[in-house]
Order: structure tokens, then sequence, then C-alpha cells
DNA sequence: CGATTTTGACCCGCGC
DNA sequence: GCGCGGGTCAAAATCG
């Protein structure tokens, strides 16, 4: 199967990224980290029967998922008063005939990533809002579930702390948001800013500036990896 | 005043 | 049939 791992050094931080799937491409693009720490990502696709055999080693939270192949939208529900538009779970209508089951008609996609933070609220480039929060099994530390406040986005997250590494922030993405991203939030634009010339650059003294806020924003992170 | 977080209650599938 | 556990909802509280 295909399992890539890389490590790199950027920024004196380390980028590991493990992807598991069918990908053409080699690498999309440079592996970079902008936030504080370190982050790696894993992205598994379990799509044949075979998965990993035992208990993983504690080498990475195995994370398993499926990739690409999303569902274009989602149903647009409207005011149903009792409709329950409870999660279809895992309901298979019957329907035996035709191909009503279809293998998977939706998958929703996972995305896990593993980033070596301080803290666990990466930006990455959403607004989320919070749902729930939870102590899973194995780990000592509460589980939080987030879920995109744009209407019509499905797209949840959970993050919670590796159980062993304190600094380890997994979070993971589900689904795949059907709007763009809010303005102002994206990553800034190609500065091949016009005619700014030689430059009284403000910050261009100490050269670091970093981000204005402390906050570790981590979407061009995530869209790297998005493919 | 609106949006978001907090926190317990509730729901539902599953194991015994 | 009951109890347990994971996950979600929702009302109140807080932030801005
Ligand atoms: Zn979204």
């Amino acid at each position: 199967m295909k399992k890539k791992v890389e490590r790199s050094l950027a920024d004196g931080r380390i980028t590991q990224i493990v992807y598991k799937g069918a990908h053409d491409h080699p690498k999309p693009l440079s592996t970079r980290r902008n936030s504080s720490g370190c982050a790696a990502v894993v992205a598994e696709d379990h799509a044949n029967g075979s998965e990993h055999s035992g208990p993983t080693p504690e080498n990475s939270s195995v994370t398993f998922g499926d990739d690409e192949a999303d569902n274009g939208l989602q149903l647009s529900d409207g005011a149903e008063p009792v409709t329950k538009r409870r999660k279809e779970h895992a309901d298979n209508e019957g329907s035996s005939g035709g191909t009503g089951g279809c293998g998977k008609p939706v998958r929703e996609p996972r995305l896990v990533v593993q980033t070596l933070s301080d803290i666990d609220i990466l930006d990455d480039g959403f607004r989320w809002r919070k749902y729930g929060q939870k102590v899973v099994k194995g780990n000592p530390n509460p589980r939080s579930y987030y879920k995109c406040t744009t209407v019509g986005c499905p797209v949840r997250k959970h993050v919670e702390r590796a159980s062993h590494d304190n600094r380890a922030v997994i979070t993971t993405y589900e689904g795949k948001h059907s709007h763009d991203v809010p303005v102002g939030r994206g990553r800034a634009l190609p500065a091949t800013s016009s005619s700014d010339s030689s430059g009284v650059r403000g910050y261009a003294a100490g050269g670091a500036f970093q981000r204005t806020k402390d906050e570790p924003r981590d979407d061009m992170f995530v869209e790297s990896l998005l493919c």
C-alpha cells in the first residue's frame, strides 16, 4: 500500500506528513510549517479491505478515512418540524433493487492532521462552533467537537490532544467545505505588490514580523494536503 | 444584541 | 431488556 512518510526541517520546525492513499503526483508542494510547532498529517485510505493488522505502533495515531471522492452538495432541508435530520447513520435503506445501495454513496472524506503545538485552536481559515466535548477512552484528555458555522457546510472537525504527547494535537476534519473560505481569512495574496518599489516597508527591518496575532494559522498547511 | 462557549441531558446502537 | 458508551442537542452563560 502507499504510505509516505516525509520528514523535513523547515523553519526550525519538523514537518511530518504521512499520507496514505492513492496519489499520482509525488508531492504537491513543499512542506512548510507556519504555526508554532511541527505538524504531521495522517490521512489514510482504507478503501481496500486490508488494513494495518494488529494494534498500530505508537508511531502515529493511525487514523483512517477516505479522501477524495466526495459528495458534491448536501441536502438542503428546509424546516421540517419533526423530520429527524438525525444523522443518517449506517442505514442502507435495503432497496435491494438496482444500484440503490451503491457501494458507498456517501463517503465523507476524513483528514487527520496531527499538529505539534502548545495550543489546540489552530485557525485554519474557517469559523468553527464547538458543539460538544467528551472524553474518550485511552486518552485522559477530552476531545472537542466543532462544526463549520457556514450554512450548508457539513464539515465537522474534532480536536484532541495526544494521550502521551502533551504537545501533539490531533485535528480531524470530516467532509469538504461547500463554500468558499470567508474573505479576509484566506491566505495572503501573492504579494507581488505593485509598485512598492524601494521600500520603506515598515516591518522590513526586523525581519521577524510574523502574524500580528499570536494565533497560528494552518490554512495553507491544510490546503496543501487536500491537493 | 448576536454569536459562541459551556455543560449536562438526551438519544440510540450495541453488548451482555 | 437493561446498561453502557459515544455523540449530539440545547439552554444558559459569556464574550464582543
Ligand atoms: Zn465550511
